[in-house]
DNA sequence: GTATATACCTTGACAGGCGAAGTAGATATA
DNA sequence: TATATCTACTTCGCCTGTCAAGGTATATAC
């Protein structure tokens, strides 16, 4: 993997409410899913995404619940709430702030 | 999170190497031009600038020499190496990497 | 004399990423 | 039947870059 995890600070919280936007999802799909959409060039690590999802809930953009399954591992499932939906869109915008930033700047 | 913070963390040293590209420089110098660039949207704290200072020359992409100033504060002078150079090449290309990537995460 | 600009430096705290280790059920394979 | 692999989540503690806060010193303007 060679996008650094200084470059990648800073942007995971805004990756999972990302694709929470289409649906509530647990850990270990939604690393599947970056892993997919990016071909293997990028997954978040265990410890990141589980202490994001600390953060995020903490601070009210996501609310979990467990899963009904009757098979296989339990699932923590995860839903964006509408403050989450406004944060979501607020990183957006930073990100097209700090794209266009760091383009003059590099 | 802000813009200042956690997403430009990672691009103070290549933000940095490429002022140097163009002429040796200090450290004012440097924020007042990226200040300047950015329409003082974006500057770096001096504690941030400096610690990069040190880490870019104990890294060897910079060396650095006192300017023979008769007047005024006085001044230490970066060079970038062309070990810096390449560092440099390398972390503008890991960026038009980490930018696609993002804009396909977020 | 004191405010502002130039110019540099250090210390300590903080926060996010991550390596490492663990728990546990389900499934494949030999 | 053993054993490996996959799914799925959790916690602990370290590492590193950023930054607030404090400091030093010279020069100019008021």
């Amino acid at each position: 993997m060679n996008i650094t995890s200084d470059i990648l600070r800073g942007h995971t919280e805004t990756i999972i409410l990302r694709h929470l936007l289409e649906k509530d999802s647990y850990g270990y799909e939604i690393n599947k899913s970056i892993q997919e959409k990016t071909n293997n060039q990028f997954e978040l690590k265990e410890a990141t995404l589980y202490s994001a999802f600390r953060r995020l809930e903490s601070a009210g953009w996501i609310t979990s619940y467990w899963g009904d399954e009757t098979t296989g591992a339990r699932r923590r499932y995860y839903a964006i709430t509408p403050e989450g939906r406004n944060f979501y869109k607020q990183n957006r915008s930073d990100w097209e702030e700090a794209k266009r930033l760091i383009d003059t700047l590099i």
